[in-house]
DNA sequence: GCCTTGAATTTATCGGCATAAATAGTGTGC
DNA sequence: GCACACTATTTATGCCGATAAATTCAAGGC
């Protein structure tokens, strides 16, 4: 087969780009998980063989990826750290901020995978997470009166579809969704919305949010994929107008 | 509303990182495009205030993240780079490192996005494009006789549904389906297939592959959509007595 | 013309020194 | 005995200057 390594097309790989690696796979043979420490800064000197500012840009490289975290002060030096969400989201944001996302491609994703996710939460949910979600979606209880009142909406119901996407059992889905969220949010708190305040779809739009959690509440899987497919076509009426392209911005993490 | 950043919850963010955030707000602002040049270390020094250790710990954390590359000699320094897709499909395998993925979870994915891809592909692709696939699908014309060789034969398949997610419009769409390829066959290679080699299923799942190629040649969408939904079950059942969780494992970038 | 050699430029790596932060331990006052 | 402040120690952080390595470009030799 292939598994020879074609090393040649690695031109040349900078000694702390090499410690990085070296220490990943440090962490990957001995299992580590996350506050397990790493050797402090003298030992990797030692152990590697290079210099304080090589090791240190090695940790940086880690740290940049939100696998270590460094802390000064005895007992501190390096630990292991789950890599968050929130970096997850902000290091694929740097790749989308290349690739000219449309608001159609968003919606294109959240139609076959929102449905998905409500069909798999359904009767699965405690109810405090129920209740939670209740309250996202009651948020705002009237119409928006202007176009910032409108974005405040908009971010709120966001913000229940993130929280559910939270809930998730499949982690991918629920990353996939989460992330949607994350850029149709930005785009709605930095980008002007160009629509006047759809009453109706407002309304129409939080109705079916209801209905979605009664849904889940009921165990019906069926209904809530119904109903959040609906819900999807509510949303996407109101992102239709918007500007076929996102904002390129780098995410926060 | 709420622009005001709750600098609380950083507790402290090293220097590195700021003097990083700096450039990366500088490219933004200059619309920098891949190959644009950066200034060099010394200007950043006088740029910054800071010294230069500090400067390189931050082009490390940049080329970490895949936004810069650096190059040595005249003519050299720091140049933006678009974050490859190799490169973001290992940032974000390093989250679902620590996620516990299932088998389970990927083919839920799938069975939702990858019909949508074939439909959204359908009388859209060039004739290189679609002899390209069928080279792969035809790959292996005989059915496997040991572990090895169906182990082969499920990469090249996946090769196949990784191919036709490069072709994607939908970059999201594309990338999502591309990094569960990218999944898998990491899984198929470096994890035991404990199956036995099926013949009948891989058979079928061949059949459909061409079938889909046929589809999409002629613009079929409902009949590229129905075919890969077929082809998702038949894969799906390859995999499904597979072990539930996922290797722990980085990916190389 | 073409190849080799060498100078210039720029990052890469190193090691040492001083600073700042965080914790643990010590001692003091009550 | 207990709480609090102070000190000492540990560890990363940041800075600097020197040297190495890589690359480009041009000059010189053939």
């Amino acid at each position: 087969m292939d598994g020879a390594a074609p090393e040649a097309q690695r031109p040349r790989r900078s000694r702390p780009v090499r410690v990085a690696d070296e220490i990943k796979q440090w962490v990957v043979e001995r299992d580590l998980k996350k506050g397990d420490k790493l050797p402090n800064e003298s030992a990797m000197i030692a152990q590697f063989g290079v210099s304080k500012g090589t090791v240190r840009e090695a940790l940086r490289i880690l740290e940049a990826q939100g696998l270590i975290a460094t802390k000064t002060g005895p007992g501190g030096g390096s630990i292991v750290g789950e890599v968050t969400v929130e970096r997850a989201r902000a290091l694929l944001g740097n790749y989308f901020y290349f690739q000219d996302l449309s608001v159609a491609d968003l919606y294109q994703m959240r139609k076959a995978l929102e449905p998905e996710l409500a069909a798999s939460l359904a009767g699965r949910l405690t109810e405090d997470q129920l209740s939670e979600l209740e309250d996202l979606a009651k948020r705002f209880d009237h119409a928006a009166r202007d176009i910032e009142e409108e974005k405040q909406q908009h971010v709120a119901s966001l913000a229940f579809h993130a929280r559910l996407a939270d809930f998730a059992e499949n982690k991918l889905l629920g990353f996939v969704i989460g992330f949607m969220a994350r850029i149709l949010t930005d785009l709605t708190v930095y980008r002007g919305l160009y629509d006047p305040p759809n009453a109706e779809l407002w309304r129409k739009g939080r109705e079916l949010q209801l209905r979605l959690i009664e849904a889940l509440r009921a165990g019906d899987a069926e209904k809530a994929r119904d109903t959040i497919a609906s819900h999807m076509r509510i949303a996407e009426a109101f992102m239709q107008e918007q500007e076929a392209h996102l904002a390129r911005r780098f995410m926060d993490d």
